[in-house]
DNA sequence: ATGGGGTTTTTCAAGGAGGAAACATGGGCA
DNA sequence: TGCCCATGTTTCCTCCTTGAAAAACCCCAT
């Protein structure tokens, strides 16, 4: 759902074709989310069905341009207002994998604790060095992927530590060996 | 993804029909990512069609009962064995949209941290109660649940703390007021 | 029995996401 | 000039996800 909401904000900013959209939007965020160019395509089709934006026909070198309408700035303007919703949080692949490990015999939980720290600690290793990277040259304009990095650091180190946890917890319950 | 490979998870333990393995996903995961009754059945379907589990007919109250197959055994440990990839971490929409809300002018960073920033104390809050009340009984059948709310904590303590960190950066780039 | 109301269980149709092919275009080089 | 490769740009097809309806069942008051 935020994707069409991203591309909604970015064409509030002025008018752009597709191709453009997911140019800037991988921009934006530091390319660490890639979306998708179908994706691009296909949500601009349901924002025009929906009436949120409209086709400007053909720029000069023939690119389809869209532009927002004002039922579009109203929506991403309520969706800049209200806060993300913690109602459904995105599903949490390794928590859900941990949990069924736990309550399932015949795996190896312990192993499984140690070889995602490994990973978790090594993506923590390359963000950091993309940081470092990024804000060589604190421009306002890279502000937006410093923070992206920052906020991918800080989920990172919670993971890590959530897993030391686990290992934790899991060494109590099968007794202190 | 992970759906698919959960449900394998579970049909290892023993055959089970369509409600009952998302009654048995969400006990064991606390709830916390409701699994849509309908996702069960397609993925089901899918999962059969890949020769990964098979129908075992209908047990005595008429529900069909799926088993996992051999190949289905083979993929479900390939998928416990395996770190969960961080190649396309799930897109974080809070980060999204502040990165966006940044580059563009006409909206209000400092109002949307903020509001944000309730949101995400409150959620935190809430966890921490569940999590007080799961403690009491600290059954092994139990450990699962805890520790996800673990991880929910620890993803929305680490929040709150990015954005702090924004909030404090925001004040820097707009100038010590 | 019976029929209304709730729970359990399954199916269906539509919408969203993603991968890869297809189409265009422009610039280097024989 | 004309070929070819790299890049820009769009479309298409498949798979996955979701919401809501439908079907079956159970329980209890009439």
């Amino acid at each position: 759902m935020s994707i069409r909401h991203s591309l909604l904000a970015l064409l509030q900013d002025r008018p752009r074709y597709g191709y453009q959209l997911r140019i800037e939007f991988e921009d934006r965020t530091g390319s660490s989310w890639p979306l998708n160019i179908g994706q691009v395509y296909t949500t601009l089709d349901r924002l025009e069905r929906d009436g949120l934006v409209q086709k400007d026909g053909a720029d000069g070198e023939g690119h389809i341009i869209y532009s927002i309408t004002p039922a579009g700035l109203a929506e991403v303007g309520d969706w800049f207002q209200a806060p993300v919703g913690r109602a459904n949080p995105p599903r949490n692949e390794l928590a859900i994998k941990l949990a069924l490990a736990l309550t399932l015999p015949a795996v190896d939980v312990g192993g499984l604790i140690q070889a995602q720290r490994a990973v978790s600690i090594r993506a923590l290793q390359e963000y950091t060095k993309s940081r470092r990277d990024a804000a060589v040259n604190p421009r306002p304009a890279d502000m937006a992927k410093l923070l992206v990095l920052d906020s991918l650091i800080f989920q990172t180190e919670a993971e890590v530590r959530w897993l030391d946890l686990c290992e934790a917890r899991l060494m109590q319950l099968t007794g202190p060996a």
